[in-house]
DNA sequence: GAGTGTGAAAACATTCACAGCT
DNA sequence: AGCTGTGAATGTTTTCACACTC
């Protein structure tokens, strides 16, 4: 055992699958081997022991893991007891999907403020929040003490939001729109390019192959 | 010079980023180095070097890289000249957002099928293109030799959908359901989990030090 | 002088293979 | 016998540092 606490970035990244995984677990089973739950992740079982050793020693040997215990443990290494407070910036239909989207409230992300200055949306009421101007984001931050701020705004006015999201004392920050925000020493952002994503697909695509250039 | 065609993945993934970059870029500007644009990508210049250089020998030593040919350059190693067909299956919110998405067309993909199942939005049209009933699918997707499937459905169905995309005789999927596809071996399957994405950034919320995943 | 292209080193990540526990 | 936890081996990615070109 090793706990210094100190997990590696890809393995951070294959932590919310296992969990997943997990969570798709008939509820009676009570144990599950690194070869059984490798298979769900489809990733190596050297690497799910691997994985799993960082939180601790959660197995037993000769037997496997407990999932209640596994699940527990991601959970909490994840952040994900603690209930952060999240609120999402443009309520268009990036902004909707993620406003609807029920993963959120299970996980741990209470979602608290739908924020957009499109007059046309504020006082809309979508999956149970009503819209607020961009003005009042402040307050609802205070409020809440929202950790998260959810940035699904066209990419002109991303950065700005992003600037108003930091001076609301957000700690992290979800960006996707196709921009590349400036990044803060002290808040974390993450960003999901959904065309990025696509032009890295088709880079696999096969196609008839190119000249080489000698 | 080297070009025998093989790019590590890790460059691949950042390969649209350096396109993205670029296209910031003033149309004036003939000339980049490495340097400026590891600090507009945010990453270390050798890195860029390093990058490119899979690409050809773009470059001209002393002086840096023409943006016209390096654009070209990337774009055609994407496979964004091709001008790749793609259709989105769901068309609820996130379907709507993809469907909206100007960044596809602009990039070279173009959208040309929406389908859902549910009646209320069979019919209904979306950034000009009208959702048609899933059995409707194999045609479009003979008729436009349609590439790749983007999955916005529920969760529920995911797997469903992605077998008869298979059937259509698509090449790659972009995945946004919360599950693990299955995986076939001739085609590419990319999953964006948007609740992952959260859980990931939960991590770091604690730990205000830690560099960012990816 | 400025800036690329790339060997070589360092850092990081995955996988093998097996000792050790149940 | 079965399965974990982990050294050691292997593979991949990043970074350094410098010869080389303009």
């Amino acid at each position: 055992m090793k706990n210094n606490n100190k997990i590696p970035p890809a393995t951070v990244k294959r932590l919310p699958l296992y969990l997943q995984c997990l969570e798709l677990i008939d509820d009676k089973t009570i144990g599950i081997s690194s070869k059984k739950l490798a298979e769900l992740a489809k990733v190596n079982d050297a690497q799910v022991r691997r994985d799993l050793s960082y939180l601790g020693t959660l197995g037993t040997r000769g037997v496997g893991y407990e999932v209640s215990t596994l699940r527990n443990q991601l959970q909490l290494e994840l952040g994900l007891v603690e209930g952060w407070s999240a609120v999402i910036v443009g309520v268009g239909n990036l902004g909707s999907a993620l406003a609807h989207y029920g993963g959120f409230q299970e996980r741990g992300f209470g979602v608290v403020g739908l924020f957009d200055d499109d007059p046309r949306k504020i006082n809309k009421q979508i999956a149970g929040l009503v819209v607020k101007p961009i003005s009042e984001m402040q307050n609802t931050c205070e409020k809440y003490n929202v950790a998260i701020g959810i940035i699904a705004t066209p990419g002109k006015v991303a950065q700005e939001i992003a600037d108003k999201l930091i001076e609301c004392n957000i700690k992290s920050i979800l960006n996707f729109a196709p921009v590349l925000l400036k990044n803060t020493a002290d808040v974390q952002i993450r960003s999901v390019d959904l065309s990025q994503e696509l032009q890295i697909l088709s880079y696999y695509l096969d196609r008839p192959v190119l000249k080489a250039v000698e």
